[in-house]
DNA sequence: CGCTCTACGTCAACATTCCTGCCATAATTT
DNA sequence: AAATTATGGCAGGAATGTTGACGTAGAGCG
């Protein structure tokens, strides 16, 4: 090991070691996104729903009560892009709008009985594959999971998962 | 805790646990996989490409020679959608295409060297965000990781994040 | 050899989901 | 009163996906 030319190739091996990992990682990102998000997808079509609708369901009943604004920035897309996927859940019954007590400005979003319900169903599809993806890994791997997914993901979307955490634990004490 | 009502509690407080778990991987799904992609728009944008042109670059790149039937079935999209993203990185320069030679109807799919600095340029913005996570994490945690996502995929999906390791392997050992 | 199947390309038409820009309204803040 | 904020709405466009139909070249088989 002290030959120049081998470290260096150990070296380079790690390097590709390395390299590979990440490659892997975004194999896996893509692959889990596609077939993660894909599971829900046959009761949304049923709707004539598409995956937008399903998200925004999904963050309301995350986090009851929040603004559009909220919801603006949590999913990173244009006012008009979410109007039109807002307004035909609130149309069909499934987002109810509450004026805001603080700011009567704001539009309050909750899901009414009909979206959580729906929004159940929609999970009940996607819970699946989470529980047996965790129960194969164990609960050392689903630790080390969450922490390579948070730090992935921005510092903001951090605080965002902390706070749904958060007011769940609330819900559930009070 | 032979109180059969704080048993039935915690058995609730269990369930509610187990599907905040799932819930929180909902999330964080969503999060990394928006971050992580974000991450390389800044380069696409200055070229024109989209996100459907980077998927491309990255699989040619990771199982170079593959056949556009190969690609289909990875990317799971119509002929359609793909004739249109690949034909533009085949015009650019990015992409080149050659005859089989077992069989001679399929274009066997690889990056040029245009094609290969540019998907290197764009694998970097993103390794920077997985070398990040990857280091906070700690290796046992990343193993975790990978074993989790790896639930989450699709058997199919497996066996190609597999092949390409392996293609891997045998290009450095070979 | 012919017949069929496969891999691929291509054209037409359309749906979904995103975008930018601009304008309006109402309520809050300064 | 003026500026800012939260929201709604319209016009128009781009990226990405879809289905369906048709054509061509090569593979594979009886």
């Amino acid at each position: 090991m002290q030959d120049p030319k081998s470290a260096g190739a150990a070296g380079a091996n790690l390097l590709f070691l390395r390299e590979a990992e990440i490659r892997a990682a975004q194999d896996m990102l893509f692959f889990a996104y596609r077939d993660f998000t894909n599971a829900a997808d046959v009761i949304l079509e049923e709707l004539g729903l598409g995956r937008a609708h399903h998200r925004v369901l999904h963050f309301i009943g995350r986090n009851a009560g929040m603004s559009v604004g909220d919801l603006l920035s949590v999913l990173r897309i244009t006012k008009q892009s979410l109007a039109r996927v807002l307004g035909a859940l609130v149309d069909q019954g499934y987002v109810a709008q509450a004026q805001g007590r603080a700011d009567r400005r704001q539009r309050l979003l909750t899901l009414t009985p009909k979206g959580e319900e729906l929004e159940r169903r929609l999970f009940e599809r996607q819970r699946a594959r989470i529980v047996k993806a965790y129960r194969e890994a164990g609960s050392a791997a689903v630790d080390g999971f969450r922490r390579v997914m948070r730090g992935i993901m921005d510092e903001e979307a951090h605080r965002f998962v902390d706070n749904a955490e958060q007011a769940r634990e609330a819900a559930r004490k009070g």
